[in-house]
DNA sequence: GCCGTTTTCGGCCCGACTGTTTTCAGTCG
């Protein structure tokens, strides 16, 4: 899968040509493919070799043949073109927030500063300020960029994200006594990573609430306090915005404010084309200036003809054309969730004892949860023998003659070998109820190694769901070297399961991967939190908003069945199994 | 550079804020 890195390259064109002060538009152009291309599910090299790129929204004839080069010569001649003027190196200076393409130029045009540690040599001999159309605040400006810069690592968390929303929050709602207050940005739509947060407010009681915001105890550092927009910094160093707007207003702005990018610009494109005006006040009349409504977000949609748009579909990967149409799919959540299929106890590396994780599960309202330790390959996790899964058995089989309103499925997480074989006997697996398979070793393989692996393991008539199928941890590890288009085509064709593990940190299957694998392969999918301790069952609101933003709806989780559809969903693999 | 229920040519989203400027360019979301 190269889709990142060819993105990449049309990312670094498209600002070696906004450096060069080229038209706007191919500007955007470039953004555009690098855009489509970085959130395309299939591996880029194989659309390109069966001659389909121009099918991806955004490539056109140009774009399709510095693609096709590159691929072919490990060269975009283009880029090596753009490079000679402009040094690759200078890019990463435009990563500095409040430093664009154009003072990224002027610094390498007046200055020579190419990278990180001779932007802060310039700045320590103050030699910023006199250069033309900056001064002694842009150098400050910048200067304070960089610091920010260098803290980060990646982005953050959704899970790190949405508790301090929450809680920002509570307090504001507390002090103040507001009513209208919502998370807006990439929160508001539950992407896996968070720049960083909006909270949008509609009030006219603005300097109360900004005062209220800029002395939350969370804050570290106010970096602005406006009439109606704030930032504060937190001690974790996590940047928070705060709009107030308003009340009029406030559905526009939500709307506005909630993005993506991509999808506030093809709505307004549409506006414009049915005579209407959408900025963050409300939607307009082109004509007549006339306001029809923005006190509620659905106005804005629904005066377009259309459907309003779950914040989790706003990608303009389809949702306004659907949404036209009035078919947007009715999308699974959290309340539909009857049970977690993969959580683990103290018998294996979790924390907690099976009857702590099941009291939990009950608190939850589950039906049914399958404690699914590891087994014995999985040394380091106090992998399971047969006899301890045997002695396991007794203490989940007094839970379920006590309780009649949880049930225990008798699980294993097991471990998919170097050659591809589970790490326990079929005979043992064909005494537990569920099965789950994950590889934990042998991450490092080429990705016909790890594919093979991955066919053995899903032939076998006992393993029903594979586990965090690609194994990325998200700003840490990349997926193994795999092709999800061949897994998918296994798994349907073995009847398997794949999980969406809802680790903050994992989300694995990513959205474009768990929307391809339902829409093009039919494969029914598992929202598991692969919880190891009572708390971690709460993640599986992160696994819900995956499956959401995979557009997935209640029908294509496994676990919203019942227990006894569940149980014979889960079974049938091992009785048909001769059939295929 | 891409794209087409107005178009194969002529369009291509919207506004706030900031700083260094006397009218606007650059950045951001």
């Amino acid at each position: 899968m190269r889709n990142q890195e060819i993105a990449k390259l049309l990312h670094a064109i498209a600002i070696l040509l906004e450096m060069k002060g080229e038209s706007r538009f191919r500007v955007v152009a470039y953004e555009e493919a690098a855009r489509r291309i970085e959130t395309w599910p299939e591996p880029i090299e194989e659309v390109w070799s069966k001659g389909r790129l121009r099918e991806i929204p955004g490539i056109g004839e140009s774009i399709a043949i510095k693609i096709g080069e590159y691929l072919t010569s490990g060269k975009m001649g283009y880029l090596e073109e753009l490079t000679q003027e402009i040094p690759f190196e200078v890019i990463t200076l435009t990563e500095i927030p409040g430093v664009g393409p154009k003072i990224a130029k002027l610094l390498y045009d007046e200055l020579g500063i190419r990278n990180i540690e001779d932007l802060e040599k310039a700045i320590r001999e103050q030699k910023l300020r006199s250069l033309p159309r900056l001064g002694e605040k842009s150098e400050e400006k910048i200067a304070k960029g960089l610091e920010m810069f260098k803290k980060q690592s990646g982005r953050m968390l959704l899970g790190q994200a949405l508790p301090l929303v929450q809680e920002v929050i509570r307090v504001l709602r507390e002090k103040t006594g507001i009513q209208k207050i919502n998370p807006a940005g990439s929160v508001r739509r539950m992407k896996e990573t968070i720049g960083d947060i909006d909270i949008l407010v509609a009030s006219s009681h603005k300097e109360k609430i900004m005062q209220a915001f800029t002395t939350l105890p969370q804050v570290r550092e106010v970096l602005a306090q406006g009439d109606t927009k704030s930032s504060i910094l937190t001690h974790e160093g996590i940047q928070v915005d705060l709009r107030v707007v308003e009340e009029k207003s406030f559905g526009a702005a939500l709307q506005y404010f909630t993005g993506s990018k991509a999808h506030n610009v093809k709505l307004r494109e549409l506006a414009l084309k049915k005579g209407f005006k959408v900025n963050e006040y409300g939607i307009f009349h082109i004509d007549t200036g006339d306001r029809v409504g923005g006190e509620k977000e659905e106005e804005i949609y629904e005066t377009l003809g259309m459907e309003w748009i779950p914040p989790e579909l706003r990608e303009d990967q389809g949702e306004i054309e659907r949404a036209l149409e009035k078919t947007l799919p009715t999308l699974v959540e959290l309340s539909d969730i009857r049970g977690d299929l993969h959580v683990h106890s103290s018998w294996s590396d979790g924390l907690f004892s099976i009857e702590e994780m099941a009291e939990a599960a009950l608190a939850r309202g589950y039906e049914y949860l399958a404690i699914c330790d590891h087994t014995q390959s999985l040394a380091v996790a106090s992998g399971l023998t047969p006899e301890e899964v045997r002695e396991r058995k007794k203490e989940i089989d007094r839970w379920n003659s006590k309780h009649k309103d949880l049930y225990l499925l008798e699980g294993v997480e097991a471990n998919i070998l170097g050659d591809g074989s589970i790490d326990f006997p079929d005979a043992e697996l064909a005494t537990l109820e569920i099965v789950v398979a994950g590889l934990h070793s042998g991450l490092n393989q080429k990705e016909e190694k790890i594919m093979k692996r991955m066919e053995e393991a899903m032939k076998n008539p006992y393993v029903q769901i594979i586990s965090h199928p690609t194994g990325r941890i998200i700003n840490r590890r990349n997926a193994y070297e795999m092709n999800c288009e061949v897994l998918f085509r296994f798994a349907r064709e073995t009847h398997t399961f794949l999980e969406i593990n809802a680790q903050p940190e994992r989300l694995d299957l990513r959205d474009v991967d768990a929307r391809k694998a339902r829409s093009d392969y039919s494969i029914l999918l598992v929202i598991s939190t692969d919880a190891h301790d009572p708390n971690s069952l709460d993640y599986m609101q992160y696994g819900v908003a995956q499956a959401r933003r995979a557009w997935l709806r209640k029908e294509d989780i496994l676990n919203t069945l019942s227990l006894q559809e569940l149980q014979e969903r889960i079974l049938w693999k091992r009785k048909n199994h001769h059939k295929f």
